[in-house]
DNA sequence: GTTGCATATTCATAATTGTCAATATGCAAT
DNA sequence: ATTGCATATTGACAATTATGAATATGCAAC
């Protein structure tokens, strides 16, 4: 298997290089929570939480469900699976490796 | 094994949010390359390059080496382990979660 | 020691990111 | 329909990032 694309990794890659998100996605390791019970845990404004749950749920890396006036966040596996994969890719040895093909 | 620090993973994950720096780590996979050689596969300045190999290096996931007027480099494996190692790791439960320490 | 090539650094600039205060929206209970 | 709480959005700003041109440095051959 080659690389398709490298681009289509980029926001996830993004959403993971910010201190507060790794320890969100820590967070959710174990199961859902709603915003403000993250928030507990930060002292950030509620707005900043607010931008760095919408960057962690474009990218895919967690769920978030309405449940009346409160969203629940959950780790999408599949999405953090997909990242582990893809960097196992690129840093080992492939037969069809980028590095032996002639450009 | 609980997380010491979420943020000196930070630079080396930092490392791996660029287009040019991912196909860069995907083209050191199999073996080492000088600068000239990667510089090839790109349409980028020098100078761009050498930033790109700065941010690589000095965030361990690149080895750098002289060699006469040439950089070799060659992937961190130990490194790119490490990385996996983390994300596999706050993604997953745990027994000492971060989510079940009462703050 | 000068020339030529490989790589790094500096500088300026445009784009992106993280933050908060203020405001808006969504929902449920009354 | 109003009030209260949960969450999202907007606007402004500071900080960081990616880029290339120009310049500097390191090294080897002559």
């Amino acid at each position: 298997m080659s690389i398709k694309s490298y681009a289509e990794y980029i926001p996830a890659l993004k959403a993971v290089t910010d201190e507060t998100r790794l320890k969100i996605i820590d967070m959710l390791s174990c199961g859902q929570m709603c915003a403000c019970d993250i928030l507990d845990e930060f002292s950030i404004s509620q707005s900043t939480l607010s931008y760095h749950m919408k960057i962690l749920t474009e990218s895919s890396i967690i769920n978030a469900v309405r449940d009346g006036a409160w969203m629940r966040y959950s780790l999408n596996m599949e999405k953090t699976e997909e990242i582990i994969s893809f960097i196992t890719l690129i840093t080992t040895e492939k037969d069809d490796c980028i590095c032996k093909i002639k450009s």
